[in-house]
DNA sequence: TCGACAGGCAAGCGCTCACTTGCGTATGGT
DNA sequence: ACCATACGCAAGTGAGCGCTTGCCTGTCGA
């Protein structure tokens, strides 16, 4: 539970989520330059570790292919969130009272 | 944005939310012997600085009355989660296809 | 087969974070 | 007036985090 919230605590890995979001099943080196097209400057090195705490907080899946290694995103980890504080959603389109 | 996340990393910060989820108002004294009764041992300075990151990150609002500064708790900032990375609600009352 | 490519592993460094310690301030009961 | 209460402020400390550096393992193309 921890976990999920220690990622989503650093901009990187909120950037990462938000790459995967928009293209999923990227690699690495993929990453690291769409990152940086984006103005976020890391190292190989330093994404891969936080490819890794992404990974042990269940937000990102790896999946290896010969010498690449895919990467995908799983939102489900972020769906007890609003299931502990009840949040209520703005009253959105579902309100019919 | 980030502050949210980093405010929602600590285990005691969560326990402090749940806290003022099951009673809101309370005082900081209050929260400490309520904490311990959980199982969640912390001074009260320790408590007073936790209480200033909800602060700083929108999650707790202070109201200061005499000598007591009561601690309400607000939920809006999480909602920015939701909006972020499009969280199914897991097919709730909402589902009319 | 050889070299370039994609990625993993691990130690070291600077910085932030959570907590403690100590003192200061203001309110309220008696 | 006096003291306990409720809380704030600030410096110091140890552990964890993010990043770098360096080296090693597989994998594919020519």
């Amino acid at each position: 539970m921890g976990d999920v919230f220690k990622a989503l605590a650093d901009p990187t890995r909120r950037a990462l989520l938000d790459e995967l979001q928009d293209r999923d099943g990227q690699t690495l080196f993929e990453l690291c330059t769409r990152l940086l097209h984006r103005g976020v400057s890391s190292s190989r090195q330093a994404v891969s570790q936080h490819l890794d705490v992404l990974e042990q907080a269940g937000l990102v899946r790896r999946r290896r292919e010969g010498r690449y290694t895919f990467h995908s995103l799983d939102t489900s980890p972020l769906r007890a969130i609003t299931e502990r504080w009840r949040i209520d959603p703005e009253e959105g389109p579902c309100g019919s009272p």
